[in-house]
DNA sequence: GAGTGGTCTAGACCACTGT
DNA sequence: CAGTGGTCTAGACCACTCC
């Protein structure tokens, strides 16, 4: 008699893994089309696809029309990072999170940010600054500038209670956005806000994101030494 | 007559994100099933559950079998980063990669790190310390424990020619492994090798990789002042 | 033009989990 | 235990692209 074992795309997905791990296929080379795999493990060519499209996705094969998949030369490897809001970044490190605006004001912003954020030439926006804490010890420094013209309902909000990031993320879906992750010696505003020495490492993430190719807000984040951000492959 | 409008998976998606933007469907609200929707697109079951799939993944919905599919309350956005050999991460930005072995050796590594990559005590592993350069400019400094009990070919290899970076990626497929990114002063023998000053700040990454279980490599990154990691939501 | 992957369909069964 | 999402199937047509 014959074993029916149940064919899953992962189970099709672990077998491909071996394949390419255990150089049956190498880099570069062209693995069986999705019919002959389909026929070959048994089972439908959705399967197949199902289990060969997330390994494209995740870098480690080539496909194309016509021209079938290969084994990526240089597999790229794909880290997926999440960016919490920063209420539950502190609350996951189980500390207490609180909240101080240190400034708010509407003003033009730099001329290189008027551009990246697509403004009329002196456009007045809203700037915030503002710092997050853990157990009531420095944080993050927030220094943000939100276009009022795209969401214009921010005028209304008292940011001295509620918090801009967290505000947004409620009430500003993003369709897209860039984020740049870099170190920065803080300067002597950063490093009095974060209660640190000038010159420290400081962690910076800049953050620039947009509802359909209008922008809704400009933030670079200043953490506090000794954090880091952590992710799997 | 009818106009048949073609129902693609994307189309679907792109609706279902104009309902949450616009606040058809709130934070926290149940939507309606695969098959309600289904019947409303006029299309099959499959199709919807293709979008919604994806949403959930990207952290916009949360499913659960029997409990319905409601819109995520606090969205996590989840941003994936690429982790490219270093060589194309220079090549990328446009300037040519060369490369220099600092110090190569089989020794034991601090007790820390036995633990966390799971060595036998005092073991000795191969401790390989090297400079990428963009143009002929320090571009990274690598500090680099390879687990030779688990790539014992590592050896045989000569780091002087061979980058151990682009070697492993091509010869040690790994299935699982951590990262972290943060910012630190540099320090005296990180300043010397970049040929920058002691303190500046260091954007750097550790990166820990396993194959089943078995620890493959430690290896700490460190940039030279202005490297900026970027990526999209 | 022909071959490959990309997607859709209609139906089915299964697995988890809330009530 | 019943309802929901998770997955598989067999078949079909389409879109891209290499030859």
């Amino acid at each position: 008699m014959t074993l029916k074992k149940p064919m899953t795309w992962q189970s099709i997905q672990a077998e491909v893994l071996r394949r390419i791990s255990e150089r049956e296929w190498r880099a570069g080379d062209l693995i069986p089309g999705e019919v002959e795999l389909a026929d070959e493990f048994g089972c439908a060519r959705a399967t197949v696809n199902r289990a060969l499209r997330q390994l494209a996705e995740a870098g480690l094969l080539d496909r194309r029309r016509k021209g079938g998949t290969r084994v990526t030369l240089h597999p790229v490897r794909k880290a997926t990072l999440d960016i919490p809001i920063t209420r539950l970044e502190v609350e996951q490190r189980g500390a207490q999170h609180s909240y101080k605006l240190l400034s708010s004001e509407i003003a033009v912003p730099p001329q290189d940010l008027q551009i990246e954020m697509d403004l009329q030439p002196d456009r007045e926006i809203l700037h915030l600054i503002a710092l997050h804490l853990a157990d009531n010890q420095p944080f993050m420094y927030e220094d943000r500038w939100v276009n009022s013209d795209t969401i214009p309902e921010v005028l209304d909000i008292d940011f001295t209670v509620e918090n801009a990031n967290e505000w947004l993320v409620q009430n500003a879906l993003l369709t897209n956005g860039n984020i740049s992750f870099f170190a920065a010696n803080a300067n002597w505003e950063v490093a009095e806000a974060l209660n640190i020495e000038p010159g420290s490492a400081i962690f910076t993430i800049l953050r620039k994101t947009w509802r359909a190719k209008k922008s809704i807000t400009w933030v670079r984040l200043c953490y506090a030494p000794g954090f880091q951000m952590d992710t799997q492959i």
